[in-house]
DNA sequence: TTGATTGCAAAGCATTTGCATGCTA
DNA sequence: TAGCATGCAAATGCTTTGCAATCAA
């Protein structure tokens, strides 16, 4: 989709504006932790990005990520997603299509997909039940090619739910 | 599908013998715990449960609740569900079909549906990952039939997300 | 009698809030 | 200069754990 180098120039174009909407302000911690978030394709919790902005300015304090992240998603930019460890992870949501999440319970691994026809279906069922829905989630859990195999024949390799890597997108079927 | 007054016998039979199984011991909190889970029909917290065993036995602590609804899960009897809120949820898992949720915002309701339809595209995305699917979850929030009404006119009647109401399922489609 | 169970209080953990200080606009 | 932002520490809310006393087997 977005073929060219990012280069997020509207996504900072996007968090000013809607800092001074907000009569906010612009500050040097905002504007750094914004560029660590861009720049980091993965599902993150608040600690996790905490972590990459020390090593680049160790004086941003904890709260200041907590809070910047709730400006990114209120922005638009960021979106809040639940895997169920009682974290809350956040992904890029400018210029990402909805998407669905399966997660490899072994190596933590997170696919995104995406899938018209459940689409289609969830917007029937909802509309057979009289409901207007406004959004949903839909997670699937499991083990991932590499964890199946590994999984069988003796220990994982990479165990512990840690790595949080964030595959391409896949759209089906 | 259970048609006769529902009396609980197959779910006390599972939870004793999980409990022999697993060298534990059988207790009166226990039982209390248990006999009210299992005749509220409604997806409830642990804090919820510890209330509705305090009208009975003002004795039984928090703690004990807790603990007992890890061990109703355990059994099989209990599952646990989440729903956005940072609270754990506890719906029965005995002899109900997997299903799954809508939720509405406004007045908390939640609704259980199935589409085996949505389920067998979903093993459908999982195989063309290579991923090997053990459990999934699938919510959708909006508002329900009576909410989208009292909402557009004015002041919801009840609002607030305390209800719980737990509907009856709807299969589809 | 033995060791699991209980209930209290305290600890954990992720997240939020109060507040004095610092810094944008 | 006004008042938003920051970072620390403390508070929160849900859940878990330590422990001495209790109780089932």
């Amino acid at each position: 989709m977005t073929a060219k180098k990012e280069d997020f120039k509207k996504e900072r174009e996007i968090f000013l504006e809607h800092i001074q909407r907000s009569g906010l302000r612009r500050t040097a911690q905002r504007d750094l932790i914004m560029e660590i978030f861009l720049r980091t394709e993965d599902h993150l919790t608040s600690e996790d990005l905490y972590w990459l902005v020390q090593k680049e300015d160790a004086t941003v304090g904890n709260t200041t990520v907590y809070r910047t992240l709730k400006l990114l998603t209120e922005a638009g930019l960021a979106r809040e997603v639940r895997f169920g460890d009682n974290k809350t992870y956040y992904e890029h949501h400018y210029n990402h299509e909805h998407h669905d999440h399966m997660i490899c319970t072994e190596c933590g691994l997170i696919f995104e997909f995406f899938s018209p026809e459940i689409e289609s279906l969830q917007d029937k069922m909802a509309d057979k039940l009289g409901f207007r829905p406004t959004h949903h989630s839909l997670r699937i859990w499991g083990l991932c090619k590499t964890c199946q195999k590994v999984d069988t024949s003796g220990h994982a390799v990479a165990s512990g739910a840690q790595p949080k890597v964030r595959m391409r997108s896949v759209t089906g079927s």
